[in-house]
DNA sequence: ATGAATGTTTACCACTTGGTAAGTGAATCG
DNA sequence: CGATTCACTTACCAAGTGGTAAACATTCAT
């Protein structure tokens, strides 16, 4: 059958085939799922709710997905695919030492200002553990690898200092992400979330970051 | 989604007058809330599976306090006072510097090894937000403030860099906590959480705040 | 047109949830 | 001792939960 792949341009009352449509309607449901997973999580989100909010019925999500975990994974994965596309063009710059370091760290509150909701939802999936934290994992394994090796020849060219990469990128990864999302801990040492005191948080965490990686130049070596 | 919840079972006769029995058993749900709260999560703990492992109905939960929620504030309450109890002696002691900051972290890990729900369950409970946050806010003001001090402080005598207290207790915070308790990333990462593993990302995470966090002169002891 | 595939809805179900009402047996106290 | 309080249980409920079955409407291929 000669699939004619280019459609004969028949405008129908909605725009777009209705393989478009469905995509979209999917892509909709895993929008408000992602939002409503990774702010009120996934067990306090339920299908109805989740179809209610969108004009839809519990049925129609159904329908796309078997069961609520099978669209659990499959917002982990779309999340994972934001992530990373989020993630993609500063890890791809050619910038160099403590550089990427800083444009990493803007990307991360970049999303956390943006998109609160994504951060959210990685730490709530790595909190549902199981099948849902393996998937995250294998889905950001990539990512992960890309940041350890970039660490790694950061160390190597001596603009780092020496270490374990993987305990590094753990560290520099709760703590980033933990800066970025701890709004109620800020609140108890007094700090308002505001677009002012993010700037200056983030500003601080470079520092913080800066003094507990780079290394020092003329001056003795930080322990290791 | 249910938890299933693991306790002691309930002793048939338990000794003493009927006010200590009484609180002996409304330890008893603290503990096995808290446990559940901080490693299964408040929405997927059931009143009914937690007084099933308890070996009581969930009537009686519902006697000593009138709703789930108000179960919620007593258990914040109980584990802001066992966090209290477990740091109250580092942080009492007369120790300065490196070493106290070095205590602390120990105390930390210790707590995460030991009691990985507690540490599990103020997670929870900030992600929960609203009334639960404001009140575990509350209970750890006291203990907040006095970290906060300790490293006005320690700026003070110059043996910590200066800067904004309130922001570096966040950044140790986010550190520390993330450093006990993201196991998950770890295994992202290819690193089994053993106990020599543990001890190494310890050390790691000391070198990481020093580095942060120590003026250049001022430093007492370094980290083992 | 016509019949099939597709996307969605209404109706329904078994089960669980937090919570109420009433009852029960033992400890406590006059 | 008897009355009462206490700690708790059984019985029950209304409101949800995820999920199934089937009907319905629209779109597509023939």
């Amino acid at each position: 059958m000669a699939a004619t792949v280019t459609a004969p341009a028949k405008p129908d009352r909605l725009p777009g085939t209705r393989a478009e449509r469905t995509r979209e309607t999917e892509n909709r449901i895993l929008a408000a799922a992602l939002d409503s997973f990774g702010t009120a999580g996934y067990d306090a989100t339920s299908l109805d709710a989740l179809a209610a909010g969108l004009g839809l019925s519990k049925q129609a999500i159904l329908y796309h997905w078997p069961s609520k975990a099978a669209l659990l994974e499959a917002v982990i994965d779309r999340a994972c695919l934001d992530l990373i596309v989020a993630f993609d063009g500063v890890l791809s710059d050619a910038g160099t030492g403590w550089q990427r370091v800083d444009a990493v760290v803007r990307a991360v509150f970049r999303v956390a200002l943006r998109r609160p909701e994504l951060l959210g939802f990685i730490r709530e999936v790595s909190r549902l553990g199981g099948d849902a934290s393996a998937r995250i994992i294998t889905d950001l394994e990539p990512f992960v690898a890309r940041a350890r090796d970039y660490l790694g020849r950061e160390m190597d060219a001596g603009r780092i200092r020496r270490c374990d990469p993987g305990l590094l990128f753990v560290s520099a990864y709760s703590t980033v992400l933990g800066a970025a999302t701890e709004v109620e801990v800020l609140r108890a040492v007094g700090v308002e979330p505001t677009l002012r005191s993010t700037v200056v948080r983030r500003r601080e965490l470079l520092a913080f970051l800066h003094a507990a990686m780079a290394t020092e130049t003329g001056v003795g070596q930080r322990p290791a």
